[in-house]
DNA sequence: CGTCGATCATAGAATTTTGTATAGCAACGA
DNA sequence: TCGTTGCTATACAAAATTCTATGATCGACG
């Protein structure tokens, strides 16, 4: 009952869920609406459920159709995975084929170019798309076939090595000091102008649990995006933890309080373990 | 190109891969050889990579497909998820369908039952299935709906509820007591015969975060079922960590050291987030 | 109030997919 | 050595699915 027609059904299932409508599935998929409707049917009597009230301006979906969704994307993003790993392929000696890295917007800027392009000179067939945001949960969702992450992870499907330590050091541009001179103590410090993370819990905490006694409340200029909050500090806004080795390229920058507030940020690789013996990842995965 | 058609293919896939040949998974799924055989033929053209060897005695996996194995898996689970949240339904005064729970078997067997018994008093149209085993890397899979688990759960996609702390202390057999004496301090007893687990590691290290200065090397009798161990106890085989609650009903059964070594263990309730908008999951989830 | 544009539903033709039957091939055992 | 048994590969008929074309319905709008 289960078996093997069912499953194209879902794709069906899911763009008539996008679009709203038969005709719009039909015309995004390139078949037709009967076809679509049809297949809407067939899931409906499989199941034995109701998926959507038709109207004639569209499908309306029902809240079992609605709390099937997830399932069925997850199906989606597991063939979009497959057809990932199909594309990789080649031996250990000449890997070839796409791998999809996601990272911070400031790693996939200023820290990633270089290490990829080192590895593309001794295996030029690997092809690299970059997908660059600051969030730390979608590779259990296989956005991408590997992460570098800020954070250790810990999801137990994910395989991780770490990288190294990447020092950080707080900055602020000459004027900003200028106008409100450098902090000398701690209490100063929490009194700044400081720049930090928004939504993003995770980091926050893991710089908290160094020597800072802050929280989110404390920054006056709030952004997940790593790379604004650079531009932050070097538009005089405030002062933000910046890699030494990205602040010591920019001359304006100066370092604020650098003999009492030093941490780091452990740069990790995860890769999901379903993915660690295509030779293009375990190649890239063994920098 | 890697639309419609595909999805179906993959199941086919998974058939000849278990099976080992075409016909052994045309007898499986109910199509026909040549019609297998087509689908491989039409997954391997789709995908550009050769997935079998053919031979007289059967389809041979290339190194490709036992690569496309794990994502292929991936699909089934996500593709049973679906039917099984498809099964669920009702409202949310009247739940019915299935649901899948997995949990030790200790807990399986000697706490829960009471507890199901009474929601099914409330909700008799709820079925319930349970699934008993010790590991727990199991609800990303979607073997189960809910997961009864006695660590606090990490992943992000996972919807917790701490339950109850369940109490813990060491017991032993009164005859275990009569051959070797009891322990009266700690030194004794990590001399002592103890009871423990084997490979499930977590469990060792929650427990031993407490007061005992123990690891794997200690257990002279290892198991990973905690059902094996209660009964190893009752056999006399040596001392154990038992629920308060359980180890009273035994009346062979003699605390050790109840003063000095006590230690909680915590309960949690786990649900895949996808799941929890389920009404029956939600009934019960909520107990 | 009627027209237009959008939708879903429904027939019949065309295409695709599947099943049946058979041939060919290799391995195993008497 | 021969027969049996399992397997895959191929040709052709049958069944299923699809597409095309059309009708019916509802809402928007002048």
């Amino acid at each position: 009952m289960i078996d093997d027609l069912e499953w194209s059904l879902v794709a069906s299932f899911l763009a008539v869920m996008r679009l709203g409508s038969l005709s719009g599935a039909a015309r995004a998929t390139g078949m037709t609406q009967p076809t679509l409707g049809r297949h809407i049917e067939q899931l409906e009597a499989a199941l034995g459920i109701g998926l959507f009230t038709r109207s004639s301006s569209g499908l309306l979906p029902t809240d079992a159709a609605l709390a099937l969704l997830p399932q069925a994307e997850a199906m989606e993003t597991a063939m979009a995975a497959l057809v990932r790993a199909a594309r990789l392929g080649g031996d250990a000696v000449s890997p070839c084929g796409t791998i999809r890295i996601t990272a911070s917007e400031i790693m996939g800027t200023l820290v990633l170019p270089p290490i990829l392009s080192a590895i593309r000179t001794q295996h030029p067939k690997i092809i690299f798309e970059l997908v660059l945001n600051n969030r730390t949960d979608n590779l259990l969702q296989r956005d991408a076939d590997i992460a570098v992450r800020m954070v250790r992870p810990t999801q137990t499907r994910l395989v991780a090595r770490k990288l190294r330590d990447v020092p950080l050091g707080l900055y602020a541009h000459r004027s900003y000091l200028e106008r409100f001179g450098a902090p000398r103590t701690v209490e100063d410090l929490v009194r700044s102008h400081l720049i930090g993370f928004d939504r993003d819990d995770l980091t926050i905490r893991v710089v908290a649990a160094g020597i800072l006694p802050i929280t989110r409340d404390n920054f006056a200029f709030r952004c997940d995006s790593d790379m604004a909050q650079l531009a932050a500090v070097e538009a005089g806004l405030g002062i933000g933890g910046i890699q030494h080795a990205i602040a010591r390229q920019k001359p304006d920058l100066v370092p604020v309080m650098a003999e009492t507030i030093r941490f780091n940020l452990e740069v990790w690789l995860a890769v999901h373990q379903d993915m660690i013996r295509q030779p293009a990842v375990r190649i890239v995965f063994d920098t």
